[in-house]
DNA sequence: TATAAAGTTTAGCCATGGCTAAACTGAAAA
DNA sequence: TTTTCAGTTTAGCCATGGCTAAACTTTATA
């Protein structure tokens, strides 16, 4: 088993990618400086989890990403077994599942899938990869690039903005809500959305983070 | 919060305790070399968390048991939790329960808790430290030091020797069984047990770690 | 095209928590 | 009382994974 420390790596890599991944951006996402990145990528890569351009940036290779989905796995299992036996609120999900995913076992894994009956999303709508790294399909498109007027459903909103995460609790979109865009805000971006009768506005940069699938 | 390293230490001292814990019984507890135990140790001293006296041994300090409390609840609460959820076996929980007591926080702990109804025993039939680090009552005894031909009830099993786990289980001893000890083995202090109309032989080595209570 | 700025890497430091080998203590045996 | 030896501590090493400061690339700007 890998320490905790290359695990967040990975999953971070996994998250930023697949393109190349560069030393600062890694660094802001891992809240740690980027000199401890270059260090620890140079680790990885001398381990055959990472493919590492000099002053260009750094991707996962196979074995990298599989076990970047492992962790994923484990992560989004966690949420799911959380909220359904203890009915934790979404916004707590995310910080607990990101402290225990490091401490759970191939057999707890394999429990926890199996209790649940094998789920393909988690509570936040995102695809729970398989415990072979195959990632379940999706379809699904930012809330930010869908047409005006049509019967929209919510399937993924993100997990690890509280901000974010709250704002969406209280306005009341969470995947399976249906919505439609009433008019779009050329100068911004933000949209107006009806939702469940009422009038919601959603900013750009929000919209970009909520994804949807649309009916037919 | 403490490390995982520190948290298994405060453990170990409790669980050694109270008596003064010498350098060579910690190590072998934890499985590493008494080198490293002497290192920690002073380090604990210096936070208060521990007595040292040189040569002579280690013992917790108020605030080192307290802290040794706080991580058995939480053991005794995942193994609780996860017998109830996902009914693993009593063999499979004690390692598991090791992992994740360090990745617990405070609210899932309570979480946890309250979802159980705050229990006071955990499947191993182990009194759960309250969240202030009191702990439940407790006459039980060890079936070594029982009279013959009293009614007892199985109060606790040891969890983590996995043999001797997995003799206790597949000869049905387990916390709320009753038995009877029929005749006792003067020269090696086996017993003979009838449990469930069952003939059973305990060594004393075994007996010794079965806790149980007498009916009035 | 030369230079400035932004991003990356290197060098070298620190704490943590292991290890081995050697020195030291104290209690029991000679 | 002296010696022995088991147990403990010290000294010094290592890997991990952070950090800062300085050097180096690359890219963009003048």
């Amino acid at each position: 088993m890998y320490s905790v420390a290359i695990e967040d790596y990975l999953k971070s890599l996994w998250k930023l990618g697949p393109k190349d991944v560069g030393t600062q951006e890694l660094a802001s996402h891992l809240d740690v400086k980027p000199a401890s990145v270059t260090k620890m990528v140079l680790r990885l890569t001398e381990m055959g989890l990472v493919d590492h351009t000099p002053y260009k940036g750094a991707s996962l290779t196979r074995q990298g990403e599989l076990e970047a989905l492992s962790v994923v796995r484990r992560h989004r299992l966690l949420e799911t077994f959380l909220s359904q036996t203890l009915g934790l609120g979404r916004d707590q999900l995310h910080a607990e599942a990101e402290r225990l995913e490091h401490a759970l076992s191939k057999e707890l894994e394999d429990a926890i899938a199996n209790y649940l009956g094998n789920p393909v999303r988690d509570p936040h709508g995102h695809p729970i990869p398989g415990p072979n790294g195959e990632l379940p399909g999706g379809f699904d498109i930012p809330l930010s690039d869908c047409p005006l007027n049509k019967s929209l459903t919510v399937m993924q909103i993100p997990d690890y903005d509280s901000l974010v995460s709250s704002w969406l609790e209280t306005n009341g979109i969470f995947p399976g809500v249906k919505l439609i865009i009433e008019s779009r805000d050329d100068f911004d971006g933000g949209i107006n959305c009806k939702i469940d009768n009422n009038e919601v506005r959603i900013s750009s940069s929000i919209a970009s983070l909520v994804k949807v699938s649309q009916e037919d």
